[in-house]
DNA sequence: TGAATTATATGAATCGTTTCGTGAAACATA
DNA sequence: TATGTTTCACGAAACGATTCATATAATTCA
């Protein structure tokens, strides 16, 4: 007799279908029982429109088929596309993501890695910035852009190579006197290396070059301050323009058009990340493509992998370059 | 004796302590618990770093403090936004997110619920587009922008006072002659009205106003077609558009720059939903804003809510305008 | 046909919590 | 001191699934 108002239990269904306990398991999972038992149990699950609670089967087996992703929040178009590809990586092995956003706090970035933890998530991919968060061995971590330390894997863009290929656009596209401008964090991060990739591409290419970089908490008038000391008689001493993410061109861009320079026939600017407005539409601005898909995958293959010794400590992947209009390829603006 | 390898439970935590499993678990809940008790449970819940299993809580007190999200994705700044803002209400009645990737199809949505269902999650919050999704009726559930039936609430924006808005806002920037582009979904939803209330703002102020509304399937480029048809010596008959969402609003612009029309000079744009650059920055176009925090913040606040009686069938949310650029409010322009 | 072998269903024990009836200790009262 | 009350730690039972040793039925072979 099922008890009033509560979801049926396999106790429930073996009842119904007049077998045991373990027959039910099995035809749960799959595994083989005599064709007579089966249906019976088959029906009687559908009679009682019994499902499995996957919490009790967590218990059982210490697996939950769930992992965690920290990241700063979904608002920006990189993190909410992290989140995007790392969700359909899962699905494809059948995993629950739990989404935690953690707006670049330190003490939540611990308090969800706690949570995850308690929760025995069968894992954790995190975008975090805590220097020196608490991790337990037993929970498999997997960072981007991070690292973190001795056992936990770093998945990454090749942002030395990306800032390389900047430069070499850059100067494809007929700049001589460019600039690297960067906000942003202090940590060491595998983005920083953006900017030695710039440098060792300008070297290269013979390009004369000047850095422009932003401390933590320093304002964002600081860059246009320096903006308006390259501007001599109304022109801008530079013809192209680094910007460590697209988010930053976008904002020096308009900084840019105020100060009357217009983009791209004065000045080119490229930036990072390969933003797209509207998810799916042109590129914000042009741009050093981050794969993302590839990167989402990346994550979870290593995640999940069970031979903790085969998993790197860096992983680097390819990044490309994509038109966006703030360069001067016409032949491209006509495609548009 | 501890077993090797597996992580502290509460009997090992008891056993360290010298107390009964009893007494750990009032101090782990925060029961009252004699101060020696407490002191020597604590001490080993440290030295061992105890963790409770969420899982074992779970199926105990068939409570998980965890909800599931369903929604398209997160590329699209408005999806992306309701993922954020939910996380944070969530966050502060300390209760997890499973985040649900639907891609639109009906398929994955009713495997999402199910898995949902099985999790035992305490709730679903949903924005989905499968018209016959099989719901328990044990599972609390909150649509966004869709009426799915009794029982179960709809929060979204008041879309017919953002259409009426819309309307307003065009007359009284000038507009005499305006349109209403609508691409997507023919399901009977709640952004739908945005068409009626601009129609009645139109009439209410006396504005001459066209509708084009495209089913699913149809393309992108009867749009350009339609406003071909409404260009008579290079100038566009209508001086206004209001775009069914930012999105639109922004292939709009694109086509109208690539027919030689000003904006706003020639024709103004208002869109809807409130998109920013990169989450945070200027407005992608003049908008009509829905208000995601306070949908985020009712969503949870309904499905959390235990007496069901008091659960109202819709809640609709003042929306506002926003300037974006694509309308001419000069004043505003300086300001930027 | 009877014994040996194989195949397969059974259900008790287990996972890590919470809950609650039980009983021991501490205190108050006469 | 003896008795009645109150307090609070104890630990068995339960949540719903899985697993595995056991029991039963079916099959094979002499």
């Amino acid at each position: 007799m099922k008890k009033e108002n509560s979801a049926p239990t396999m106790k429930d269904v073996a009842a119904e279908a007049g077998v045991a306990l373990g027959t039910v398991s099995k035809v749960v999972n799959g595994l083989p029982v005599g064709d007579s038992y089966r249906i019976r149990v088959e029906d009687a699950i559908k009679k009682l429109n019994y499902q499995v609670n996957s919490y009790a089967q967590g218990l059982k087996a210490n697996r939950t088929y769930t992992i965690a992703l920290l990241i700063p929040n979904t608002l920006q178009p990189f993190y909410a596309s992290l989140a995007y590809h790392i969700n359909l990586s899962l699905l494809k092995r059948k995993y629950r993501m739990l989404l935690c956003s953690t707006d670049y706090d330190s003490g939540l970035e611990q308090e969800y890695i706690t949570m995850a933890q308690q929760n025995k998530v069968d894992g954790i991919i995190g975008l975090t910035y805590n220097p020196n968060l608490i991790i337990e061995e037993s929970t498999p971590f997997v960072a981007i852009d991070r690292s973190m330390g001795p056992g936990i894997p770093c998945i990454a863009s090749d942002n030395f190579a990306g800032g390389q290929l900047a430069a070499e656009k850059l100067s494809d596209l007929g700049c001589k006197n460019v600039a690297f401008l960067r906000i942003g964090s202090s940590l060491t991060n595998e983005p920083n290396k953006r900017k030695a990739g710039f440098e060792n591409g300008c070297l290269a290419r013979g390009l004369q070059y000047e850095m422009k970089i932003l401390d933590d908490g320093e304002p964002f008038e600081e860059f246009e301050k320096f903006l308006k000391e390259h501007i001599d008689n109304g022109k801008l001493s530079f013809d192209g323009i680094f910007c460590v993410t697209d988010s930053l061109a976008y904002s020096i861009l308009k900084t840019l058009r105020k100060l009357n320079q217009r983009i791209p026939e004065d000045v080119q600017i490229i930036g990072f990340d390969g933003i797209r407005y509207f998810g799916d539409k042109d590129y914000a601005c042009s741009t050093i493509v981050q794969p993302v898909s590839e990167i989402a995958e990346m994550c979870v293959e290593l995640l999940l992998q069970e031979n903790m010794l085969a998993k790197p400590p860096l992983v680097c992947l390819p990044v490309s370059y994509a038109y966006g209009g703030t360069t001067a390829e016409t032949f491209k603006e006509q495609e548009q």
